[in-house]
DNA sequence: TTAATTTTCCCCTTTTAAGGGGATACCTAT
DNA sequence: ATAGGTATCCCCTTAAAAGGGGAAAATTAA
């Protein structure tokens, strides 16, 4: 018997991962967290075993509570679950000692499989994962925490002048971070700035 | 017992409503349809019920097939449920001839009490997709055809001259449209623009 | 303590977008 | 038939971004 704690704050999901687990005698469900204060509680007296993990949270992110279990020293494994597929939350998430990351839209099959996998330490990878991996070691973008500020601030309208304000800074800094946010991921302007920066996950969309 | 046809294409979502329906005997679940084309085949065998019907799917659109569905004439009434709570989205969905619309965060309660209610033929929807409903009769940004087309040119970064090519169209036109655009979603500039497009459903992002 | 990267700042020019107007032809639905 | 919106095209000016450099502090990592 394994035992799997679930996080997870979609209620349909986390019925749909209890359905999956409870048929079979193999997995123990140890208890399901909505959000991260109920994850540390339930975590407490959590002392082996897989955490399958939900990304994003209403009160904090699956990266710290990633984070805060594996800090911990326990004996446990840590399995992403998803819809994102960025490439940013993806390293974050493997950066915090997650062994797997897979998608929402993984089969029963698959989850089951992952978890008897991180039991005997080996990780698993949705297909569109495994690609995104792939490319990170290639030549993976990587903004740095001053870009990705100003990034979201051009996101939100504004322009550079208004930026440097914002962050005490001359303008023509600003100028040079948002040619280098262009030139790092080829975008040709701003429009396809954003909307590469939606897609990869610096920029939050309202859904996500 | 209310027969219900469910729709969606993500195997834990579905294994979710499967759980919920089935341990109670007031449901009976005819089917589920993974994509648009398995959805009609088993339409083709339901007399009567509510469908539970996802937006997003593989092959085509929940719109569409609400549409389809509406047109039989048979005595059903569509839900639809989704993890998407854009204007845009809920309008054309509720144009198509859904009853209700709930969002994928709802829980088990709801979704039961939502099949509930559609058999009296009584609406339900989440409470934020409530909040999009007022704001439609408000003062509901709608963007016309050639603006979403232009927009979505935007998003990938053309310039207004390079549209203009595209379309066959002056570049003065394509100005134009982009101030209305500015104009009409009170964004203003390009970024903005863009992340409003994103958030709102216009322009797709690569991970709804 | 180096070396590498980030952050900061500056020069220049050209292109594009934004902001302010207006106007005509074209659908489409009442 | 006429009104409302859409789509098209045009004028003007100013503001902002893009594209091309370069270079000195400040961090951070090796």
């Amino acid at each position: 018997m394994i035992p799997v704690l679930i996080v997870e704050d979609h209620p349909l999901v986390a019925e749909g991962l209890k359905s999956i687990l409870s048929n079979s005698s193999e997995f123990a469900i140890h208890g399901l967290a909505v959000n991260g204060a109920a994850f540390k509680q339930l975590f407490e007296t959590f002392k082996t075993g897989v955490i399958l993990m939900d990304i994003r949270l209403p009160d904090t992110s699956g990266i710290e509570l990633c984070k805060h279990a594996v800090a911990s020293g326990k004996p446990i494994k840590v399995i992403a679950l998803t819809t994102f597929n960025q490439q940013y939350l993806i390293k974050e998430m493997l950066d915090a000692g997650a062994i797997s990351y897979l998608l929402k839209n993984a089969t029963p099959d698959e989850i089951r499989e992952a978890i008897r996998l991180a039991g005997q330490n080996q990780p698993m990878f949705s297909k569109l994962v495994k690609q995104q991996i792939n490319q990170l070691s290639d030549k993976a973008i990587v903004l740095s925490k001053r870009e990705i500020e100003v990034l979201c601030l051009i996101a939100q309208g504004l322009t550079n002048t208004e930026i440097a304000e914002k962050l005490f800074i001359s303008q023509l800094t600003v100028d040079s971070h948002r040619k280098n946010l262009l030139l790092k991921t080829g975008s040709k302007n701003s429009a396809a700035l954003i909307k590469f920066a939606v897609d990869e996950g610096y920029v939050k969309s309202r859904n996500d």
